[in-house]
DNA sequence: CGAGCCATGTAAACAGTTACATGATTCT
DNA sequence: AGAATCATGTAACTGTTTACATGGCTCG
């Protein structure tokens, strides 16, 4: 009965599940593209998954012939994992405080130099400054309906709830796209930090030959 | 040779023991407070990797006796240790798109209720607004020069750098302050949106008897 | 003498990553 | 015929969580 704490996969396939029916590699795939900036996984993780959810009864797999000899094997959510999406969402999910590793490293930068510091911190601007710009494109992308998955969706869920379908996707993104920018501004931030400081405070780039 | 992708338990332990020597408890403790934000472990995790430590040397451990029959393992860091330290902070650590399951579960509000969704938001909306104020509580001990790590730390340290020390951990907190405070305001949007979308969107709450 | 803190451990389970592997289908 | 894509798997390992466990020290 009790509920793992973690339990993301599992939400996650089912909730592409509810899109339409699918095979483990089209999961991977969706987790490659769109989906795939709020939660991922691989091959190895999806397929064992997808069995597990089976066996419990909260999607029906069978197999489709692919060609001459070729098989695969479809997925499709059933009521009860249907309910399970429901119920998964009908808890709340407690936030809690995140390991950061990035911060964690930035606390100690006086054992860095001053070079390695800042490049570290122009990895971090770069990498959120495109990720922002990838954002945004999504959004753009899902406010216009334009995700074949999410079309998918669409057509199959009665036209008064549409649009809520699309507003909380869109609502998902806002959120990647704040937080982007923040660590954007955090790094910028570091890097004036870094031209702030006097030479001394950093590890001599060139180490003393004898420190005994 | 090979350093592995995710060292930050053994980078914040090597960090922690920088400031001064300290058995596992002490570190288990030092978690739980102050730094606890930046990077936490049980002590589960902590015994086993300090000794882990110890064998390749980065760590020096020494056992001292506690009242009468009782010892503990008190550990410092080496040569080795600080130069690993300054190692690990030469090479960028790469950021990487992080998976968010509060996001995920948000892009598919439409399997919850309208009440289920906002008590999720209201959740978050709680945690981060006191996360924020918690943060800037330790920001101000840090440039206040208030935690007794820290102050051990800057009493052993040249005094030409101790305005870096501060002045990196203040950065790091600024950042936790910043994520938060968007985090926050995401919140926010999304009860806004809540209220905004006709009840038709929403899974009924009082879902019919027979549902066949 | 008991409560609460100090101190350290084992073991099982789970989530996620990485490496290795296989074979069919489709397109050029 | 070979490359790219479709499709699915096993196995080993790392990091993290949770449960269970033990015993000494200090203070009231």
């Amino acid at each position: 009965m009790r509920r793992p704490a973690s339990m993301s996969l599992r939400f996650a396939l089912l909730a592409l599940l509810s899109a339409r029916p699918m095979t483990g590699f089209d999961l991977m795939r969706e987790f490659d593209s769109s989906v795939g900036y709020l939660w991922t996984a691989p091959h190895t993780q999806i397929y064992p998954e997808l069995r597990k959810l089976e066996k419990v009864g909260l999607v029906a797999g069978e197999d489709k012939p692919r060609g001459a000899r070729g098989t695969k094997r479809e997925y499709q959510i059933t009521a009860e994992g249907e309910t399970e999406l429901r119920s998964i969402l009908s808890e709340v999910l407690q936030p809690r405080f995140e390991r950061d590793p990035h911060r964690l490293r930035a606390a100690y930068m006086e054992w860095a130099t001053r070079d390695a510091a800042r490049a570290q911190l122009l990895a971090h601007l770069e990498f959120y400054v495109a990720a922002e710009t990838l954002y945004k494109e999504e959004y753009e992308l899902i406010v216009n309906e334009q995700i074949p998955l999410l079309k998918e969706r669409l057509a199959r869920t009665a036209p008064e709830r549409r649009q809520g379908v699309v507003a909380f996707k869109a609502f998902a993104y806002t959120g990647m796209i704040e937080r982007a920018r923040a660590e954007a501004q955090w790094a910028e931030e570091g890097l004036r930090l870094l031209d702030s400081l006097p030479a001394e405070v950093f590890e001599p780039s060139d180490r003393p030959v004898a420190k005994r």
